[in-house]
DNA sequence: AATAGTCGCAACCGCCAGGGG
DNA sequence: CCCCCTGGCGGTTGCGACTAT
């Protein structure tokens, strides 16, 4: 198939919402017994009116063993700022460094917490960068577009998937202070925040606004990438931070996994090839 | 007390990649 | 090589709980 839902899913009577107490005892009873695997086949064999997948969903991300249903962790947290600088939203790969979360958990709590905490901070969550400086860029990028037809459909090339890319996917309330047109001014190294931000300003007013951390809490500004294109030659220089050696969250030595410093070279022959793309559209 | 607005979590949707026939 | 099935992933939405007016 590849396209559209699993069959199983396309049935009229395979029910949807939220799972009942009884819905989940008949899966965990099953899983106890069988085991996973083979998900299509579970909701027949546990007696369940759902399709596979959302059955293998709610084993994951609720039923699993050993999952933790606790908040999050300061050092959680600083550790999913940190990858998420470092990978971009490789929920699963993050998820994987954080013992009893999932990837939907850390998804759910970035969406919801960490990257309104980061714009509050003047910091833009999907880049690193200082929210003025990206706001510049679109700016500079439209006018750019305009100007070329053929630089458009450049621009669209390179997005095939343009559904993850377009604002949609960022959170309602983010959306509300990255896309506002007082919020100019980076704060990422000056929180608190001083009097007379246009951010904060705006944010205080709504009541929103988090107390001044103390001074062990975390220090947004280490999160905030200067360049999106130099910073991953730039992170191998202070790599891994002080939080990731002290806490060695994830690698045997304390530092990366090999699997992230993979990640990193692909990244950066991506970044490597997607600058000459640009060269050769743009600059010419 | 009623209503509107906001938040956060659970679940769904659509796409993709890998493997088997 | 192609097609189909399955599982995995990231983005998005639905909805109940909570808060403000």
């Amino acid at each position: 198939m590849g396209v559209g839902p699993p069959a199983s899913c396309e049935k009229v009577n395979v029910k949807k919402g939220l799972w009942s107490a009884e819905e989940d005892a008949k899966l965990h009873a099953y899983v106890a017994a069988h085991g996973t695997g083979n998900w299509t086949n579970v909701p027949k064999k546990a007696g369940l009116k759902r399709c596979g997948k959302s059955c293998r969903l709610r084993w994951t991300n609720y039923l699993r063993p050993n999952l933790k249903h606790e908040g999050f962790t300061s050092q959680e947290e600083e550790l999913i700022v940190t990858l998420h600088a470092t990978i971009g939203s490789r929920w699963s790969i993050i998820a994987n460094q954080l013992p009893g979360r999932t990837d939907n958990d850390v998804k759910n709590y970035w969406n919801t917490k960490l990257s309104k905490k980061l714009a509050l901070h003047g910091i833009d969550p999907v880049t690193h960068r200082p929210i003025s400086e990206v706001k510049h860029s679109i700016t500079a990028l439209h006018v750019t577009a305009a100007t070329s037809s053929s630089a458009a459909a450049a621009a669209a090339a390179v997005r095939p998937n343009s559904r993850n890319n377009n604002n949609n996917s960022l959170n309602r309330n983010l959306k509300n202070i990255l896309l506002s047109p007082s919020s100019t001014t980076s704060t990422a190294t000056m929180p608190p925040p001083p009097p007379g931000n246009a951010v904060f300003d705006q944010i205080a007013a709504e009541g929103a606004f988090p107390p001044p951390p103390p001074p062990d809490q975390i220090e947004w500004a280490e999160y905030l990438v200067e360049d999106a294109f130099l910073c991953l030659e730039e992170q191998d220089a202070y790599w891994p931070p002080p939080s990731i050696t002290a806490g060695a969250a994830f690698g045997a030595a304390g530092g990366p996994s090999s699997f992230i410093d993979e990640i990193l070279d692909r990244d950066r022959e991506m970044v490597s090839d997607f600058s000459g793309f640009l060269a050769g559209h743009y600059l010419l």
